[in-house]
DNA sequence: TTGGAATGTCAACAAGGCTGACATAAACTG
DNA sequence: CAGTTTATGTCAGCCTTGTTGACATTCCAA
């Protein structure tokens, strides 16, 4: 571990307990402005942070298996099939039994899904480009980097092959 | 907002939907990180994530009132009371009538309290030195730019009155 | 054919949000 | 001083979303 001592080579003041207990904080009240658009939109109907979660991860790579959401999520089977049921009662998802293996359930949104994702993520990605944009390119980059670092090791495999699925 | 044009001037490539939608997920798994430390600390006692926040921050803003830490966290007197009730009960946290409105309530950890909040923002600091460090300065600099853009505006000033308050 | 994997379901429970209502004491205001 | 507002605490009840445990079904694979 790098000693406290700042300006011991290259300036290291950037890891002192006060950057970092400020970085917990940036972390800490940035989530919460994160979620906030998403979580409004959602509290008129009879939805929460998770149906948002597993819907977006559906949108993301549709026909996914209920197994393989639940890796991404990183909750129990329960808590995901409640949200789930409610989805497909509601017209939101649509399930279809595996072609080559029939236990697995591939997961879809219908019109409706998609337009609530729509909705969703046109109120997230509307702050995350404010955000963006105020703070550069660069910023961005240092963004991702550090938040890349700061996942553990299974997610950040996870977030890689989303990433690159996408790109 | 930006037209999606790539090289239109500055590279704005960064602002593409499929970027945001990066940004997004990145926000979601690493916040997942950076949670999962103290949470597995928490959940051999009888204490939660809320807990540790209220914990984080009257060590943070010691004899803090009551509103105002209602305030920074951003949940109901009710929410935030049962919380700091157990905590009180549990001798991590005490609380004085205050000296000149005696209406207020100061809030200071105990020995206990500190030693817990010692043990729990180790463990969360360990894992944001270690990114850090990873990233470098610069990406660390650009993190915490992206981040404070994306707070509302609100807690932008909580933010900014507590890291110069610590500062 | 038998074992294990993938999925679904039921029940029960806990944390931690929320609202609404009400109590108390202190401070402020006219 | 009387009345109002503020800060806090508390009770009751509800919701979402997480958990564990138990058990059924279906189907692949050795």
């Amino acid at each position: 571990m790098a000693d406290g001592r700042p300006g011991s080579g290259e300036n290291l003041l950037y890891l002192t307990d006060e950057q970092l207990r400020q970085g917990i904080e940036a972390m800490f009240f940035a989530y919460r402005g994160f979620t906030a658009d998403p979580d409004r939109i959602l509290s008129d109907m009879a939805y929460g942070r998770a149906h948002h979660r597993a819907i977006h991860f559906i949108n993301r790579a549709p026909g996914t298996t209920v197994n393989n959401l639940l890796n991404i999520l990183g909750v129990t089977k329960q808590s995901l099939n409640r949200v789930l049921r409610t989805l497909i009662e509601d017209g939101l998802v649509q399930s279809h039994v595996g072609k080559t293996d029939k236990r697995e359930r591939h997961l879809f949104l219908t019109e409706d899904g998609q337009a609530l994702e729509q909705q969703l993520s046109d109120a997230q990605r509307a702050r995350m480009r404010a955000a963006f944009r105020d703070a550069g390119p660069d910023a961005v980059a240092g963004f991702r980097t550090v938040l890349e670092a700061m996942m553990d090791t299974e997610m950040q495999r996870t977030y890689t092959r989303l990433k690159e699925s996408g790109a």
